[in-house]
DNA sequence: TGAAATGTTGGGGCG
DNA sequence: ACGCCCCAACATTTC
């Protein structure tokens, strides 16, 4: 029996049409057999949070849209997949854009020497990082562990980044009957949790050139000062998009830099490098995401019994206005503010004396844009010990981080409605008011809104003193 | 991509 | 008029 010629296109963090590069080189195939794997088993402890799932299935399904409803669907390890594919088809080659998380590239090379065996062309791409992450090297080989050296050298390879380009599909799809339906991965979370989400985002590439065309149109023009400040409109809310491949950093990267010359636009490149940065040391230290990159914090003396205390975190009842509204908008829409992931990661590992490894298994699950990369380096930066990390003894004050970036409440109320009625002046310090105040406000403490569940000085304290053990060490 | 403690300065009140 | 104290306001140091 004569099996039918095709092509492979496997999408995978890449689920564009737009400048992706694999997409380009089979564009003028005659078949063309796009997949999508849903691949949990290999991913193990690191497969997707239920956000993420949520995000991909709306993805996967504009661009299964986009492709004539060609798409095909499959669930389970990426390599028994291939290999059903290659048997019951006479398989030409299979392209994808390459991924980096340590048990994707794994698997992506035990696919391509089983491949290699059966003689068929396997290829992968650079597509969704400008500098991939053993392009850019300190002159000794070894990788970048400060960052504003890091970029100082990236600035200096910018030939490396690719040119976009965007090729027309001339292939004709074949859908594999093999193919399950997206509904079958069972993407959607069993509770319904996501209709905060469906108003404040549209997943695929369309979405993602929107939220782009947005940012230019308005949030970048003040990007520098106003990305602190979570009322504003100012931070680009391109992370999700960026995390799935709906959008080219590199497309992003060469249009802000031909047509902005401000430090706004300046900044937001930055931004753009520490994915970047976060890329380059998961690469190096693929223990990055459990391990302290600094090895003096494994001798750190987390509290191991804070059940109650991580709980009221999680929900957002921690007593502290701005925490609690971070923790709410990243439960309610998926998302957080950056300001805010900083102010509520520095609560949780320095005032709560929590190991970031519990931070980072929750954002993991929540965020719309959780990425292993950015996720993990982020903790570690927040809790200090990673690469270039903020230094420990850094902790945040949540009331005077309120005042300085959210002076109004604005954000507050917003994710706080039981705070609504307060005056500005207590608006992150609920405890602090009179008792007439609250009254007036209809805030009952410890019946609508909790007490503190610690105080800042004493766990401030408690903090510094933790370190001390380690320090030096 | 902090905060708190400590140090310094300079103006005004007051004896 | 002068010195002394107080205390913002700002600067520096320390954690």
């Amino acid at each position: 029996m004569n099996k039918e010629k095709v092509s492979i296109l496997w999408f995978r963090q890449d689920l564009r049409l737009k400048d992706n590069p694999a997409l380009n080189a089979l564009a003028g195939s005659g078949h063309l057999l796009p997949i999508y794997i849903l691949d949990d088993e290999n991913a193990g402890e690191f497969k997707m949070g239920g956000a993420s799932r949520y995000w991909l299935h709306k993805s996967l399904d504009r661009l299964n849209a986009s492709l004539d409803s060609k798409l095909n669907f499959y669930s389970g390890r990426a390599e028994d997949i291939i290999e059903q594919l290659i048997t019951n088809y006479d398989v030409q080659e299979i392209f994808w854009n390459r991924c980096y998380e340590p048990w994707r590239m794994k698997r992506d090379k035990k696919i391509k020497d089983l491949l290699k065996k059966n003689q068929i062309e396997a290829k992968s791409f650079k597509s969704d990082l400008l500098w991939e992450p053993w392009e850019v090297l300190k002159d000794d080989g070894a990788p970048y562990r400060v960052y504003s050296a890091y970029y100082k050298r990236l600035l200096k390879n910018t030939k490396l980044i690719r040119s976009p380009e965007t090729k027309k599909i001339k292939s004709s799809l074949i859908k594999d009957k093999r193919s399950v339906g997206l509904d079958e991965l069972k993407l959607f979370p069993d509770i319904n949790w996501y209709t905060d989400m469906d108003k404040q985002w549209q997943p695929g590439e369309k979405g993602a050139h929107k939220n782009f065309k947005k940012f230019l149109d308005s949030g970048i023009k003040n990007y520098k000062e106003g990305r602190d400040f979570p009322k504003l409109e100012s931070v680009s809310r391109l992370s999700p998009h960026l995390h799935f491949g709906e959008i080219s950093v590199a497309e992003i990267w060469h249009h802000i830099r031909n047509n902005y010359t401000d430090k706004n636009a300046g900044h937001f490149l930055k931004e753009i490098a520490w994915r970047e940065f976060s890329y380059l040391l998961l690469y190096h230290f693929p223990q990055l995401p459990k391990k302290n990159l600094q090895e003096k914090f494994d001798n750190f003396p987390w509290k191991s019994k804070n059940k109650k205390q991580f709980d009221a975190w999680k929900k957002g009842n921690t007593g502290y206005p701005i925490v609690d509204a971070g923790m709410r908008e990243l439960w309610q829409t998926g998302y957080m503010h950056n300001r805010v992931r900083m102010i509520v990661g520095s609560f949780l590992v320095k005032n709560l004396l929590m190991h970031w490894r519990h931070g980072e298994r929750w954002f993991w699950d929540c965020l719309l844009d959780a990425d292993l990369a950015n996720n993990s380096a982020s903790w570690q930066w927040v809790a200090g010990s990673g690469a270039d990390a903020a230094p420990y003894f850094r902790i945040f004050n949540p009331i005077l981080q309120g005042e300085r970036f959210d002076k109004d409440g604005d954000y507050v109320k917003k994710y706080c409605p039981e705070l609504k009625e307060l005056p500005n002046k207590y608006i992150h310090k609920p405890f602090e008011a009179p008792m007439d105040v609250l009254l007036e406000a209809d805030v009952k403490l410890g019946e609508n809104y909790p007490h503190p569940i610690v105080n800042l000085g004493e766990s401030r304290d408690a903090a510094l003193d933790a370190y001390e053990e380690i320090k030096g060490k």
